[in-house]
DNA sequence: CATGAATGAGTCTTCATTCAT
DNA sequence: AATGAATGAAGACTCATTCAT
């Protein structure tokens, strides 16, 4: 009856959920391939288990985004509560840059999974997103540094840029130059 | 035991790294798969030839990206010939989305290619396309709608966005939105 | 512990049987394929019990087979009560080749099924075809339309090729076709 | 320069075809699975090249079906030229017998492989061994023991119970019981 | 130089079977 | 008794790469 407990079996449904979700981050986060042996391998588990829980790779890898997605939008509120909303809105910025910096095949594989992926499986991701942008947005209005009547998809769009910045380059100081830029178009 | 031209296989060779090529971006333009043998097949030649004219996958795509860029590069001069620079801006992007929605998998495969790729290979598609957004953007400092001292690659890469437009979507509008918006960035 | 009833399992039981074997007809009747997974699914309960009805795939073949057979057989005394013999036997004989039309796989699990099986188990259903079979020709016999000495275990063997006829062709004709051509060497 | 030469590779592209035509024979003799691991392993060829050579498992079955139904149709000119005709017919019948009780999975395998397959792909077979049918057939109305107007598709289909002789039973006087039965209903 | 057959590693996917609950 | 999650062996299939012709 100890915790660890002798049955190497059936163990906890949701922790495997959470291996597979882990490994396969981290195959995406280099790669872009995702191997369903190969998670099943790194998770500890079964090939078998790893299609019981994501019966495609399109599920697997929405899975996985959402997940980091939430990290993304989460961190919104506390922002805003600790700064002034501009510096809200570029310091969010600059999560996002670094995020993308160490999950570089993450945008890859879910734009092709999107590609085939039924709307609704793909479309909570991209919702939260835009929310978090509305947001930020609607904060610095409400402060008067921004313009009122922008179209966050577009604005979200224009961020798009930080997915393709170089890893290896100085890509701190690109991301604040395009902060700048995107700035001055959003200003009151 | 030459057939009497001076080489007559040249023009063969020549020949068959068109129809390689073509065959690769037609391949790219869909799926960003790419398999040496569906390759050779489309272009009717031995996967053999395929592997001589293209040892890596890696310097299959950058030949095809190359050649792409080329295309989208070269349209600057004419534009500018014919058009207002501010007006030759907003169409070379509008050119540029239009090239994104149908050339699908082109930018990821490169982007997976220059992950490993020498810098070399890749430069020179870059450099290219830096010279074609420095040259429109010298066009319009110069007639005044501009703002001088703006980064080209900052605002190449706030134009990054284009390649993850929605193709089933009303992407002509998104770029409009996303061109305005980076306009206001831009004006002088 | 009972719920009050002498047995409320045993009518659990007996009604999860008939819809294992109900589901595990359907399959067979199409594809020749059996999954003990997709039959527990259709039938709605859990793998574990398919396989405590049935413990090996044979045993389920076999399951079904003979429930369908006693459909086949158990139509003998009705003709007969209602038709002259020969007619029975002209009848049932169609009635075998539409039933073969509409069970495809069925046939093809059986001899899978019967060449490991042990005898005692695939036995009782052969007998019952015989039996029928068997009962008809007497009846022949007996009004004089069939000459007496016939080996029934041959005459159900030149009935097989029912099993192999088109269904996307004129079975019906082909079927009587093989049964005027059997009746000439039946006839007394 | 020896017939057994050094070079592993690249081994005679016909024969590999006859090695992995004669393995796919010996697998579905037995057991009517076909699996194209198996077959290459048997044949010592890889498995891309059982794929080379048959893209799918239809073409391989009916590929090894053609092979052997040429043997028995080739056996009927000679069976006439040494026999008078009802005696070549009751002799090729019980070639058939035999040749069923060695190739138990071939009928089975066929009946799945033909249910798909482009009636093209399949009509040769069927058409040749009708076309043996019917020239014992016409030797034998020529020479008179034999009713005209017979329909060779419906005696070839009174044949098929041969597929089901139990091989481990007295097939072969079941055979020859078959064979007296319908000769009853062909004799002239 | 070109060709394309051969190879086999590696991925995908299904399913029988076990067994904790 | 019933359930269904987990497992992993097994077979299907693809494709990069080599190399004889």
């Amino acid at each position: 009856m100890t915790t660890g407990s002798v049955s190497p079996r059936r163990a906890d449904t949701r922790r495997n959920n959470e291996r597979i979700l882990a490994a396969a981050l981290e195959s995406l986060a280099n790669s872009d391939e995702l191997s369903y042996n190969a998670i099943a391998k790194k998770a500890g588990v079964g090939v078998g288990t790893v299609y019981r829980h994501f019966p495609t790779s399109e599920a697997l890898v929405l899975a996985v985004y959402r997940r980091e997605v939430r990290h993304l939008v989460e961190a919104v509120p506390d922002l805003l509560a600790e700064h002034p909303p501009e510096q809200a809105f570029r310091t969010w910025t600059s999560h996002l840059a670094s995020y993308m910096m160490t999950k570089r095949g993450l945008a890859d594989a879910l734009s092709a999974a999107t590609a085939t992926a039924h709307e609704d499986l793909a479309a909570g991701t991209y919702d939260a997103m835009l929310g978090a942008v509305t947001t930020l947005l609607d904060a610095c209005v409400e402060a008067g540094t921004v313009r009122p009547g922008l179209d966050p998809p577009t604005v979200l769009l224009s961020l798009a840029g930080l997915m393709h910045l170089d890893p290896t380059g100085d890509w701190q100081r690109q991301t604040a130059n395009l902060t700048d830029l995107l700035w001055n178009g959003l200003r009151s």
